[in-house]
RNA sequence: GUGGCUAUGGUGAAGCGGUUAACACUUACGACUGUGACUCGUACAUACGUGGGUUCAAAUCCCACUAGCCACCCCA
C-alpha cells in the first residue's frame, strides 16, 4: 500500500493552481494599491502566543490546534490563524518606530484539526491583512473598500458584505449581560448547545442555526443598542465612509467571532454559494490585542479570507500556456538538429516542445496537437540534408519550407502573433 | 467529537450470487497520406477500498475496519 497524504491535507494540481496564481497575484497587486507591504512569518509560534491571543475558551484553542512538544521541550504549534503571528513580530521587531502607521498583507498555509469538509480543510490557505496604529474609522472602511477592490478584481460580485460592531471593553459586558438576561428568560426554547453557550459565550446563540434558538432569539436585545458613545460614533462613521464611497454592505447585528480579541468593527464576506462554509474573508478591529500581547497601546485592524474558498467560487478557466512550437524530428539527427534549435528558441523566450524519445511522426503530431501547439517545425532526414524544415501553422495547415536557422525560426513566429 | 451517504482501472461509470468485469473518455501504437484535428482498428482492471464470514459459487449477501464526501459543531 502505497503511502498516503494526511486527511485534510491537499495536493493542489496544475490545473488548479493556476486560479491559486491568479487569487495570490490579485491580492498582491490591489493590496500594494493601498500601501501594505508583505510580511513572512514562521508558520510555527509557541503555543502561548494562540492561547493568549485567539482566547482560552475558543474552540480553536480548545480542540483545533496541531500543539506538540519539541525536541528542546518548548510547547509549540502550527499556527491556526496569522494575526498573532504577524502582530508578535510587529511587536519584537519593533516596527512602530519605523512608522506610526503599518499596513501588512501575508499568505499561507494554517492549520486547525477539524473534521474536514467542503471548504474546510485541516491544512488550508489564508490570504490577510493588517493595519497597526490607525484609530480612525476611515481605515476600517478603507480595509473593507480593499476587500470589495480584490473581488471585484477577481471578477465575482457575489460574496456580500456584512458588517457589525463587537463593541468595546466599556459596553460589552453590559449588553453581554443584558442578553444573557434575555436568553435565561427563554432557556425553555433553547437547544443544548445555547444552553451551554449561555454561560460561556452568550453572543453565540444569536449565530445558532437551529430553528428554535432563531425564533427564540429573534427579538434579543441587539449589540447596536448598547453600544457606548464611543463605539457607536466609531461604527456611525464606518457606515457614513461606506455610503460616501458607495461600497454596498449590510449592517448584520447578530454576526459574531469566534476569536475572543475582536473589538468594535467587525466584518464577513459571505457567500451562498459554498454550502455552510458561507465565510469567504471575515476580520474586524483589535484594539486591544497588541497590547495584551506585550507591545505598545496601539489599535489594530485585519482581515483574513480563505484563499480554498475564494478558489471555489472561481470557475475553473485555467490552462497551461500553449507552446509557440513543437518541432517534431524524424531521425536521430533530426532530432538533435531539433534539440539545438529548441534550446536557442527558448533561450529567447519562446515556448518550445518536442518529443524526446524518438517516437514516429505522427505519435509526434497528435502531440503538437494535442497541446495546442501555434506551429508545428518538421525536420525530416531529407529536409535536414539540405539544412531546411517545413513550418506548418497547426490552426490553417498552412506549411512552407525555411532554412533551419533559429533567427530566422524566430521571425516566422514572432511574424504570426497568437490569436 | 457526532450523524448520514459512498467506496469497481488514470477518469466517469455498468454490474443486483455463476459474465471473457459492459460502455465512454484518457493514454499508447497502427490504418487513411512520411504531417495533427474527423473516422476506423488494436492494446490497457489475475481485478472490484482492506480484513474476515455466509455459499458449491461473491464485485454482487453479512460483519468489522479504513478512506472520501456531505452535514452538525466551529470557522477562513
Amino acid at each position: 500500500m502505497a503511502i498516503t497524504g494526511i486527511k485534510g491535507f491537499n495536493d493542489i494540481l496544475p490545473g488548479e493552481v493556476e486560479k491559486w496564481q491568479r487569487i495570490e497575484a490579485t491580492a498582491r497587486r490591489v493590496f500594494q494599491i493601498y500601501g501594505f507591504s508583505e510580511i513572512r512569518v514562521p508558520i510555527m509560534e509557541k503555543t502561548e502566543l494562540f492561547s493568549r491571543s485567539i482566547g482560552d475558551a475558543t474552540d480553536i484553542v480548545e480542540k483545533e490546534m496541531y500543539s506538540f512538544t519539541d525536541k528542546g521541550e518548548n510547547r509549540v504549534t502550527l499556527r491556526p490563524e496569522g494575526t498573532a503571528g504577524v502582530i508578535r513580530s510587529y511587536i519584537e521587531q519593533k516596527l512602530h518606530v519605523l512608522d506610526p502607521v503599518t499596513k501588512l498583507y501575508y499568505m499561507g498555509p494554517m492549520f486547525r484539526y477539524e473534521r474536514p469538509q467542503k471548504g474546510r480543510y485541516r491544512q488550508f490557505h489564508q490570504i490577510g491583512a493588517e493595519v497597526v496604529g490607525v484609530t480612525n474609522p476611515r481605515i476600517d472602511a478603507q480595509v473593507l473598500i480593499m476587500l470589495r477592490h480584490f473581488f471585484r478584481d477577481l471578477g465575482l460580485t457575489e460574496p456580500t458584505l456584512q458588517i457589525n460592531s463587537l463593541g468595546c471593553p466599556e459596553c460589552r459586558p453590559a449588553y453581554r449581560a443584558a442578553l444573557k438576561g434575555y436568553l435565561e428568560e427563554r432557556r425553555e426554547l433553547l437547544c443544548d448547545d445555547c444552553r451551554r453557550r449561555m454561560e460561556s459565550n452568550p453572543l453565540r446563540a444569536l449565530d445558532c442555526k437551529v430553528p428554535g434558538c432563531g425564533q427564540a432569539t429573534a427579538e434579543a436585545p441587539s449589540v447596536l443598542d448598547h453600544l457606548c458613545r464611543g463605539c457607536d460614533d466609531h461604527f456611525v462613521a464606518v457606515r457614513r465612509h461606506l455610503d460616501a464611497t458607495e461600497t454596498s454592505y449590510a449592517v448584520n447585528h447578530r454576526m459574531v467571532r469566534g476569536l475572543d480579541y475582536y473589538t468594535r468593527t467587525t466584518f464577513e464576506l459571505v457567500t451562498g454559494l459554498l454550502g455552510s462554509q458561507s465565510a469567504v474573508a471575515a476580520g474586524g478591529r483589535y484594539d486591544g490585542l497588541i497590547q495584551e500581547l506585550g507591545g505598545p497601546n496601539l489599535p489594530g485592524i485585519g482581515f483574513a479570507m480563505g484563499v480554498e474558498r475564494v478558489a471555489l467560487l472561481l470557475s475553473a478557466n485555467a490552462s497551461a500556456k500553449a507552446p509557440d512550437l513543437f518541432i517534431a524530428a524524424h531521425g536521430e539527427a533530426a532530432g538533435d538538429e531539433a534539440f539545438r534549435l529548441m534550446t536557442l528558441l527558448q533561450g529567447q523566450g519562446f515556448r518550445v516542445e518536442l518529443d524526446y524519445e524518438g517516437k514516429s511522426l505522427k505519435s509526434q503530431m497528435r502531440r503538437a496537437d494535442k497541446l495546442g501547439a501555434r506551429h508545428t517545425l518538421i525536420i525530416g532526414e531529407d529536409e535536414l540534408a539540405n539544412g531546411r524544415g517545413m513550418l506548418k501553422e497547426m490552426a490553417t495547415g498552412v506549411q512552407l519550407e525555411l532554412i533551419l536557422e533559429a533567427a530566422l525560426l524566430a521571425e516566422a513566429l514572432s511574424s504570426q502573433p497568437s490569436p
